[in-house]
DNA sequence: ACACTATTCCATAGATCTTTGGAGGATGAG
DNA sequence: CTCATCCTCCAAAGATCTATGGAATAGTGT
């Protein structure tokens, strides 16, 4: 074997982890496995996918060894392999916006606008500093159980207009949920401005959150 | 168009990053862009690639707005389009690297051992200080002058066994290349020990150092 | 205008990926 | 042991990607 074939062989370990990446459907996937272990009937749901095609999805993401699973029971659970494959999907999310105007484009049309100025991460701790401020989860149920923002409330998006009494009527809500691209606060948002509430959104979510090392309460 | 097909649109705007980045040749090319801009007769040689073909592949990496190019006469040449793509495509390989058994496996074979312990930029900046080592460039003249480390000399891998001369009988030398994948400085370094020299290598290169944000001399 | 170089475009064949149903394997409940 | 559940494996059709030569285009020098 020469060595130019030996480079080729390298370079094409490297492109297994790029073939992963080259799905939108998988990277449905791992933005769902951000947020914590989930088993395949639930992903394929979530993601809009057959049960049989989620799972061929998961196994081309299992063999680059970007998440792994565990069996409980019946059930087989996904997760990431590890904080590195996260931020590497985070970039790539990064890197696509940056450079490629039809995402922001897309992100426009599907996100919508909100009507206010996200908060910042920085700026969301300031006021939960100084408790001016109910922090609301609005992702499912599971999602804020395997990890949330210390102090945040659980709300999913689908059950928030029937529970809205139970945030306080006058103060500042800021909402979040999966990260940058998840439409579940920007929802909320303008759920909760319809009812006329003050309330804003995390600029992103618990994805980069994670990344950046704050705190998680479970 | 409804929620779903927004979102679906949304996540293959991002999948055409992942794309990219979803055949060994297309890293090949972005790892040499990574050390300057090329044109295409000149990268489709260093890839062995068909002229056609590389054309073809950089036009996918053109379209993910990889990479940029500006004419020259009567070449094109290419470049990455930011500082941003150039982590993504070191995370990429790092993530492979840590997640996949088979890389390392890859990595020894193409690299093989040069016999030392390689020196990290840190310990290179700091003998660097002293003025006790020779830095060592065995890229290719243009990669070079596109950009090295401050105070290095040049000498391609394959002028190196004749220019032997040109460095000191005694002193430790440290070669570097493109990166932690660069086969370069490996036989560089080989080269270098059957021949007597005190000689390591830098354990990663150019690419890791710019992406340090370390001085740069051009 | 003409020849020349460097690159892109085009058509095509072969390879690979995605999606889909149905069969089969593992686990837990009765 | 049998059944139900959840998931993976298999096979096939359709879609997409890769590599390749030949034609077309853009720029340079005479």
């Amino acid at each position: 074997m020469g060595d130019r074939q030996r480079k080729t062989t390298l370079f094409d370990q490297f492109a297994r982890v790029g073939k992963a990446l080259a799905s939108g459907k998988r990277l449905e996937l791992l933005d769902l496995l951000a947020q914590g272990e989930r088993d395949v009937a639930s992903l394929a749901a979530a993601a809009d996918l057959g049960l049989t095609t989620a799972s061929a999805h998961l196994q081309t993401l299992r063999q680059a060894n970007l998440v792994t699973t565990r069996r409980d029971g019946t059930r087989v659970l996904y997760s990431l392999a590890g904080r590195d494959v996260a931020d590497l999907f985070a970039r790539l999310r990064e890197v696509a916006q940056s450079h490629l105007p039809d995402v922001e484009a897309a992100r426009v049309t599907y996100l919508g606008d909100d009507g206010g100025r996200p908060v910042t991460r920085d700026e969301l701790q300031q006021l939960a500093k100084a408790e001016t401020v109910t922090v609301l989860d609005v992702r499912p149920r599971e999602e804020y159980a395997a990890g949330h923002i210390p102090g945040a409330v659980s709300i999913p998006l689908d059950e928030l207009s029937k529970r809205l009494a139970e945030l306080p009527g006058d103060g500042q809500i800021v909402a979040y949920c999966r990260g940058a691209y998840c439409v579940l606060a920007h929802d909320a948002v303008r759920l909760l401005r319809a009812h006329g509430r003050d309330a804003t959104r995390l600029a992103d979510g618990m994805l980069e959150w994670r990344l950046a090392d704050l705190p998680i309460a479970a």
